[in-house]
DNA sequence: GCCGTTTTCGGCCCGACTGTTTTCAGTCG
């Protein structure tokens, strides 16, 4: 079982109780709980299985949940949380994703209206049942109408690459107004989150009534929310819900701390801070005692007053950043500028849009030492995949691009992204694959297949000792497909042993490996690449995006192979292959 | 249900906006 389906169960469990308006501290205590084994860089039921006893090791999991987490490892069910089911109609929870509408209405909905699913409440809205509720009236009903809709057209994510593009957009139109002086973007967006629920952007200024006019006449709202002297709220044409408000100077860290989060890393730090006798607000930090300002103009100030050094928006999200701080041991997070090449890349050869020579012009322009030509092999029909003549022929074109980039300071690399087939073979031949520079080897079908099977097929491709650096490892496609299941901690465990180095893919619908594996394989020693894939010159300047994922996994610039000069590369490279073979 | 620099009971982060109220509950972040 997944660690994400343990937390699915105990988050479903907050949800019931609090639709029975169960203690909220208890409620709480459950959504902790799934947040941190969301969060845990290893495969919980293995651990459990292994030893029960370190779970106690593990924060925020205590007695009660200790014996809930077990009985879901052992029997894949949970009795409380059928017991609940019994109680409450699983439908409901439906409900609760539909914003305006929260514990206490779904409750009234159901028992006054006998309201179960989404279906149940388009019926009585049509209706017009809701207005006649204790508690609500028209307003309300008008509201969750919209809610409805807004939820059964968006249902979901926008990917980090979007929520960027239109936030820079609003900040540059929000920045030409007289009177403005400082305006950041914060929320995940800052944190950089491979997907982002809405955007939240910070405004000090002298006067607050004229930005708020600005902000709900941009040109790309499509519909106003809520609009205050300091906060308003609107739904944007692309349908990403974007909020702004209006700070003093005096408390412009705090709030850009406070509302960049994660909300697990605000209240462990406001936590932190009460122990300390301080009160920390979005306004500032405060004497708990004499109620008396000890700063909050900047956000250093807020780590400063809990006793901290500066961390960055990419980590926070309490999975051990605090502790990290504390102990002098924050990571040195890698930068855009460190990266010296990019290792995945396709030319018109297979599916993409360049030739070698426009890509390897491109890659001058950003200032990178080398790249590496990787097309497709010739089991991904679909993308011209080549076979082992073509990619003979298509290693002396590249040689001869690599001959004339040379002494412009570009070094261009023979590679190529042989498909693992879906035994765990290559699709080339390995005399054809130790010609080249670099291998990168992916999967690219039956993504269908068990999660055994597709570990077992991932390790034996990696075990034939032919592979370089492992593609995108999880196959997902953010918002349009899951990833394939796989045990990622076996996978890496052998790509430790075999020298190889694993992919991070930076183009923005994939991010794979996640900011979690990324963590993971640097705990385990185990290097990662950050590619583009770049199926086109535009391509190239995905690289941010790698980076952003990269830092969120902790990951520095000596973890990552492509930070390396051309010939410590080379070595990095000639080292792998002349580990011992099996 | 968790947790301990107020340590095994009694706390648990904090504030804005909205709507239906007439002093506040619900929701959100």
């Amino acid at each position: 079982m997944e660690n994400s389906e343990i937390a699915r169960i105990l988050n479903e469990i907050a949800d019931l109780l609090e639709i029975k308006g169960d203690n909220p501290f208890r409620i709480r205590s459950y959504r902790n709980a799934a947040l941190t084994i969301e969060n845990l860089p290893f495969h919980l039921e293995t651990m459990v299985r292994e030893d029960e006893s370190r779970l106690d090791e593990i924060p925020r999991i205590g007695k009660g949940l200790h014996e809930k987490i077990v009985e879901i490892v052992n029997t894949g069910r949970c009795r409380y949380h059928e017991d609940l089911l019994k109680e409450i109609p699983h439908s409901l929870l439906d409900l609760l994703r539909i914003s305006g509408l929260g514990p206490k209405k779904v409750q009234t909905l159901w028992k006054e209206l006998g309201v179960t699913s989404i279906d149940d409440l388009e019926r009585v809205l049509k209706a017009g049942l809701i207005k006649k509720l204790p508690g609500m009236g028209a307003k309300t009903e008008e509201k969750i109408l919209r809610s409805l809709e807004e939820f059964k057209k968006r249902m979901g994510r926008f990917k980090l690459a979007t929520a960027l593009t239109y936030a820079q957009a609003l900040v540059s139109y929000l920045r030409e107004l007289d009177g403005i002086y400082q305006v950041e973007p914060a929320g995940s967006l800052r944190r950089r989150k491979d997907t982002i629920g809405d955007i939240d952007i910070l405004v000090t200024c002298r006067k607050g009534v004229p930005v708020m006019e600005r902000f709900v006449n941009y040109r790309e709202v499509r519909e106003v929310l809520a609009k205050g002297d300091t906060k308003s709220s609107v739904i944007l044409k692309c349908g990403i819900q974007t909020d702004l408000r209006v700070l003093s100077k005096e408390s412009f860290g705090a709030a850009l701390h406070y509302f960049t989060g994660s909300k697990n890393h605000n209240i462990a730090i406001r936590e932190r801070a009460r122990k300390r006798g301080l009160k920390i607000s979005e306004y500032g930090i405060f004497r708990e005692d004499t109620g008396e300002r000890i700063g909050g103009e900047r956000e250093e100030d807020v780590f400063r007053s809990v006793g901290l050094p500066f961390i960055a928006p990419e980590l926070r999200e309490n999975r051990g950043e605090i502790e990290a701080a504390e102990e002098g041991r924050l990571p040195k997070l890698i930068e855009l500028r460190d990266i010296k090449g990019d290792l995945q890349i396709h030319t018109r050869e297979s599916d993409g849009a360049n030739t070698i020579e426009e890509m390897a012009a491109s890659a001058l322009e950003m200032g990178y030492q080398y790249i590496a030509i990787t097309e497709h092999s010739k089991a991904v029909s679909v993308a011209k995949g080549l076979d082992e003549g073509r990619v003979l022929e298509h290693m002396k074109r590249i040689e001869e691009v690599d001959r004339r980039f040379k002494e412009k300071g570009l070094r261009v690399l023979k590679g190529i992204e042989v498909d693992i087939l879906p035994s765990g073979d290559l699709d080339l031949d390995g005399e054809v694959l130790k010609r080249l520079d670099i291998v990168v080897g992916a999967v690219h079908s039956k993504f269908n297949m068990t999660k055994e099977e597709m570990t077992e097929r991932v390790i034996r491709a990696i075990e034939t000792g032919l592979i370089d650096i492992l593609a995108h490892p999880t196959g997902r496609l953010i918002g349009e497909r899951e990833p394939y299941p796989i045990d990622m901690e076996r996978v890496m465990d052998v790509a430790k042993r075999f020298g190889v180095i694993m992919e991070l893919n930076a183009y923005p619908d994939r991010l794979d490996l996640n900011d979690i594996h990324c963590k993971l394989a640097k705990d385990k020693g185990v290097m990662v690449a950050i590619s583009t894939d770049s199926h086109n010159r535009m391509h190239l300047w995905n690289m941010k995006y790698g980076i952003y994922t990269a830092r969120r996994g902790w990951l520095e610039k000596e973890d990552v192979l492509n930070t390396r000069s051309y010939t410590d590369l080379l070595k990095v490279i000639e080292e792998r292959r002349g580990l011992p073979s099996p």
